[in-house]
DNA sequence: GCAAAAGTGTTTGGGATACACCCATGC
DNA sequence: GCATGGGTGTATCCCAAACACTTTTGC
């Protein structure tokens, strides 16, 4: 097929599915369409990705217009996920969805074009299009990343308690972990040291402040759970 | 922004990384392209995707068309890998391409448009575009696959010894396995049976042949190397 | 002193690794 | 009988999993 002759492209769409942990657990920001289809629905932040825009930069522009959100600030760790492309997933017509992931962390929200919120994934309203099997997707993808690299960071604060990651772990895994063999095993990993601060929080003994030794991404010498 | 007005989407391409075992380890489907840009080097089959067809079937009737391989029958094992997006990757213009990787094991190349051979991953000719960078990335995910999920059953015949077993995994990680440990450890993941029929060939004792239990892609319980 | 979360070790079983010789065949 | 690849077992170490009590604080 030669360029030029007749060749019509379909529509290319970026979608997002960004993380963060709150306090039903692990939570995924959705915007409400105001317009047809699917309107009053809820939906991953996304929209159309022009000839000339990188999908990266196209997500960044469409995810702070749409839901209020700067990922370039508010999320450390973003991936690409998987390009969905099935004919009739948008009624409007052929449109391949490049998807990414991200997480973050108490992820500020400003004014945006539509209404935008945190849902936990164990809660999620009706979801436009595909968006239920992106999300479940992006999910099973985030716990599996956990498992051998170092990506967590991207959930937590600076300084973390160990409880606090051992949280975040459990709430993407969706069970718990034994507190004793979680932490021998995370600190076997040499990933994290501990900092002089301590957390004091309510009738309790206070706990000692970790910190990551780096925050870019790395893959894990063993593989974690 | 809204569809219709002056929304422009970018070229979408397909392009496959298919691989197979010859003689010299690991091979990969390569065309010679015969046009500019980069006519006279090798290139991924590919091409473009129009509206109205999924990445899969533009996939399937390009490398039938352009490289003379039948995806459907020759190849049992694909998966999408990533979609490359940067602006610059095609001189042409603004072109994403959605890559996909396959496994297949004595592929038959039928006539078709360009010249189509196999190349060892290891003496790959100067290639066009990024598609260097794609056959990498294509190659360490291949790897990983290996070592959690049945896939390697794509690479071999419907029978076959422990050694080309073995030989098939080497080629991939492009490292040496213990035999006793191998065999050891493989047969205490249940994934295949022996048959009563034995292969044998030169001076020497025949082997057992075996068959995979199932040809679906499954995760293993643990992973392997 | 009591409630609440932080912190801490040991035992046991199984898989990972390292390693060398005998077996069945063709010529 | 000899060359060639097929086939096999053991000892060690480390990691995974199971499991319960003491410590420090606020009130």
């Amino acid at each position: 097929m030669q360029h030029g002759s007749q060749y019509i492209a379909p529509t290319l769409n970026v979608d997002a599915v960004i993380f963060q942990l709150g306090g039903k657990g692990l939570e995924t920001l959705l915007v409400k369409r105001s317009t047809d289809p699917f309107s009053g629905k809820w939906a991953l932040p996304g929209g159309y990705n022009a000839v000339g825009h990188t999908t990266s930069e196209a997500l960044q522009k469409i995810v702070l217009t749409k839901a209020g959100v700067d990922i370039s600030s508010a999320v450390p760790y973003v991936e690409q996920l998987y390009t969905f492309d099935t004919i009739a997933r948008d009624p409007r017509g052929h449109a391949v969805s490049v998807t990414y992931m991200g997480c973050g962390r108490e992820i500020p929200t400003q004014k945006s074009l539509d209404e935008a919120a945190f849902f936990p994934v164990s809660e999620l309203p009706q979801l436009a299009f595909d968006h239920g099997d992106i999300i479940t997707y992006a999910h099973s993808r985030l716990a599996a990343k956990l498992t051998y690299t170092n990506a967590v960071h991207a959930l937590l604060p600076q300084d973390f308690t160990l409880t606090q990651l051992q949280t975040a772990y459990e709430a993407v895994f969706g069970r718990e972990l034994d507190k004793r063999n979680f932490r021998k095993k995370f600190l076997s990993l040499n990933l994290i040291h501990e900092t002089d601060k301590t957390w004091r929080e309510g009738a309790h003994r206070p706990a000692k402040l970790y910190e990551f030794n780096s925050h870019t991404l790395e893959s894990l010498s063993r593989s974690f759970d």
